[in-house]
DNA sequence: CCCGTTGGATTACATGCGTAATCCAAGCGT
DNA sequence: ACGCTTGGATTACGCATGTAATCCAACGGG
């Protein structure tokens, strides 16, 4: 069968697609309902702008729905760790050409780093070089 | 003065715009005979299409053009580590929510991460550590 | 001196995005 | 039974973006 979808491509997710996105990765699966109401107080969205970025998602995939009563469900379809690594790759590149270095730098010249990062930072970096030794 | 422009601000980059901006970086200033130059062979763009963007660039203010002759030269008018930053800074919040140890620790995981990379964070890492002593 | 090339100015044009409004139907509360 | 609320479907609408094409003037080569 030609012009199959690639199951590995996460589609684009838009600023304000994200967003929504987190609400529900966080609540694993929601009602339009739930997210307008998870929002509300953090943004003005009004419901119709919360419906429009759950259709648009619906229809790049991003989500996947069911129908319950007259309503829908509305849940992820694609990896939260997939779509941030794929974010991240496309802004060191855009931004960085690709290099992580500077962009950590970067942030801790500007003091954006707080203590508690540090450690936790030299923790996964420690992480790292143990699995480089193996 | 009502209305004047904020300094500390930045315009907002596009995608493409990046592309001419790093060159321009790199080089200083140029005309748009050596930015077109520049990109051909990494980019197909043709002429007019770099010339769009260095033009939409100079009107968003980040470029400043110079007449030389019968052309122009384009120096940049905004400071790179400074859009960097800001990017840096709206990626973060987008994707993770601001939190930088999850973004490292998850290029970390999928192996994103060069032996040289681990030197070098472990540099900037130490680097920042020491400035929180003092 | 004429032509091809180069670059500025203007214009194009489909998509995507942010941000909804409208219209309509089903439940819910009273 | 009737209106209010909610949610789906459809439509809107201006601005940004990617990617140029057109038109025109000056320069540089032959």
């Amino acid at each position: 069968m030609p012009d199959e979808e690639d199951i590995t491509a996460t589609p684009r997710i838009s600023d304000a697609e994200w967003t929504v996105m987190k609400v529900l990765w966080e609540r694993g699966t929601s009602t339009l309902g739930e997210v307008v109401r998870e929002l509300e107080g953090r943004l003005s969205w009004k419901p119709r702008t919360v419906q429009s970025l759950i259709r648009r998602l619906t229809e790049k995939g991003a989500l996947a729905v069911e129908a319950v009563g007259r309503e829908f469900r509305y849940t992820p379809a694609v990896d939260q760790n997939h779509c941030q690594l794929e974010e991240s790759r496309s802004f060191l590149d855009r931004v960085f050409n690709g290099r992580l270095t500077p962009f950590v730098a970067g942030l801790m010249e500007r003091e954006e780093v707080t203590k508690d990062d540090l450690a936790a930072l030299r923790e996964v970096l420690a992480q790292a070089e143990k699995k480089f030794k193996k």
